[in-house]
DNA sequence: TCCATAGTTCAACCATTATTGAACTATGGA
DNA sequence: TCCATAGTTCAATAATGGTTGAACTATGGA
């Protein structure tokens, strides 16, 4: 995953009513939701969600379908995936397992080894 | 960690220069760098340098110490690892799985699995 | 065909973010 | 004390981002 998609999706989820709209569509899974759905869920216009959906969808985090006179949104667990991937790699550093935490407790982290 | 806390992290990091300091400190390990070894590495004057890691800081990803005449700046490791908690929890849906790469490949990771 | 529903696009506006030079603070050394 | 170095803060400006109503496109049904 090169940097500026890192940052493109890091942006898109920067945002309160893109986060909240992108946990919705993980929240459906695969089934997904319609645009109208997601935007009565969070309460903002449809100008104003499909700003955002389509800031979501060019950084690759969710796609969508037409389904009848709707268009059904659903999130893209793999570029979610690319991107845990980036920041564990890339931002880790020396114990890259400080950063992956449903892992075994790390060892007692000795007092003042992490922080 | 909160949403708020959340967005702050995303947002700090959604930027070039931020993302290149972080990943820069995270590179130097607890002994940080100089905001002025920072800022002739990325090339960014010693002004707009201050912004950004006012930035960081405000979202609590790195912290700083006065040494001498120079600030040292480091990552802070732990709240790295609480956006990645956040993102792996929250934003991986049905199959948390496909969001850890590091892991052993569960059963079937479907070709193309990870990545 | 006409109409209603579901979304998107456009243009304008306001708010936030990024960058810069200049002024300022803090430290260390002569 | 004075001076130089290392950073930060300030104020002004430029560039992005977010929100909205109105106009537009696409679909389905009568």
């Amino acid at each position: 995953m090169e940097t500026s998609e890192v940052i493109d999706a890091l942006s898109a989820l920067a945002q309160e009513s893109r986060l909240s709209a992108f946990r919705l569509l993980v929240g459906a899974g695969p089934e997904g939701l319609a645009a109208g759905e997601i935007a009565e869920a969070l309460g903002v216009a449809p100008a104003t969600l499909s700003f955002h959906l389509k800031m979501l969808s060019h950084a690759g985090l969710i796609h969508s379908q037409r389904e009848g006179r709707s268009i059904r949104y659903m999130a893209s667990f793999d570029a979610m995936g690319e991107l845990v991937d980036f920041l564990t790699s890339n931002c880790c550093g020396g114990d890259p397992g400080s950063c992956l935490p449903q892992r075994k407790p790390r060892r007692r982290a000795a007092a003042g080894g992490r922080r």
